[in-house]
DNA sequence: CGGAATCTGTCAACTAGTTGACAGATGTAT
DNA sequence: ATACATCTGTCAACTAGTTGACAGATTCCG
């Protein structure tokens, strides 16, 4: 009974993580923490196709379609078609886009450090270590069908 | 650099965590992950005005006024104006809406189990011990102001 | 070659949240 | 008592996601 509320627990910090870094980005540099993801996963892809960071975010391919003339606008991101196929319509950061984002990692991850690296607690590495085990867990339903 | 990704770690357990609810959730009872919440949150507050249920819930008191019909024509929950204030409409779990969360809640559990009862992996409970510890040290923005 | 299948991005219609404004009810201070 | 402040739920307009349908481009085979 008590068990499963693990899963409320981490729906709990997840909201207070995102709801404090989407404060921090919105006030240093008038952008959502969501409008950062995009930029990330794109900066981390390189140049991609639209419907490829779309599986790498995990939204739709519409979702992205609708958002891409806002970054475009904005001088952050550069989008074309390729020659080989005219169908994919590539992405990828502007250098003005490129800083931005590295911008905002160094500002979030700084916060982010000024509030955990005098804490005691908890050892963030352990943390990640385990999540990245239970994420590994959630991803492999191959071992229930496989033990018998 | 690395210490800040736990977030992008958390930020994607959550989200396998929600998404298999909410297969299940939809595939057993036929409502989403996001109904079932409302009709916890209704459950462990008892009788309660929505402005306190959407405090509760981490969402706009317009986000719940939206949505409470859904319930109420369902027959899952009841709505009614207090005497003792007009302004505020008091909810609550029928007997039918009480009865279903906990046959949500009981099924949630057990696949929950299913999966991770065998996972050697990973202590739950300390993994939620942790997790809680962070959610504290988030909520209490004091302690920086005042180590000086 | 020529279908047929598949993949791409976009569209329309929908869901569930947001903020800001509002009217009405209640509380408070002179 | 009366004016002011605050709290309540709801509305309109907006944002960001969803699914399903679609046309066009490419690939696969026979």
């Amino acid at each position: 009974m008590a068990q499963h509320r693990v899963t409320f627990t981490l729906n709990h910090v997840v909201g207070e993580l995102n709801k404090n870094a989407d404060r921090i980005l919105r006030e240093e540099f008038g952008l959502t923490y969501s409008q950062f993801l995009f930029l990330v996963h794109l900066d981390s892809a390189g140049t991609v196709s639209s419907s490829v960071l779309a599986k790498n975010m995990g939204v739709s391919r519409a979702a992205v379609s609708k958002r891409v003339s806002w970054f475009t606008s904005r001088d952050l991101v550069r989008s074309g078609h390729t020659p080989s196929d005219n169908r994919v319509l590539t992405l990828a950061l502007t250098s003005q886009g490129k800083r931005l984002v590295a911008q905002m990692s160094d500002h979030l991850e700084q916060r982010f450090r000024e509030r955990f690296d005098s804490f005691e607690g908890v050892d963030l590495d352990e943390l990640n270590r385990i999540l990245l085990s239970v994420l590994d867990h959630l991803q492999e339903p191959r071992k229930a069908a496989l033990t018998s």
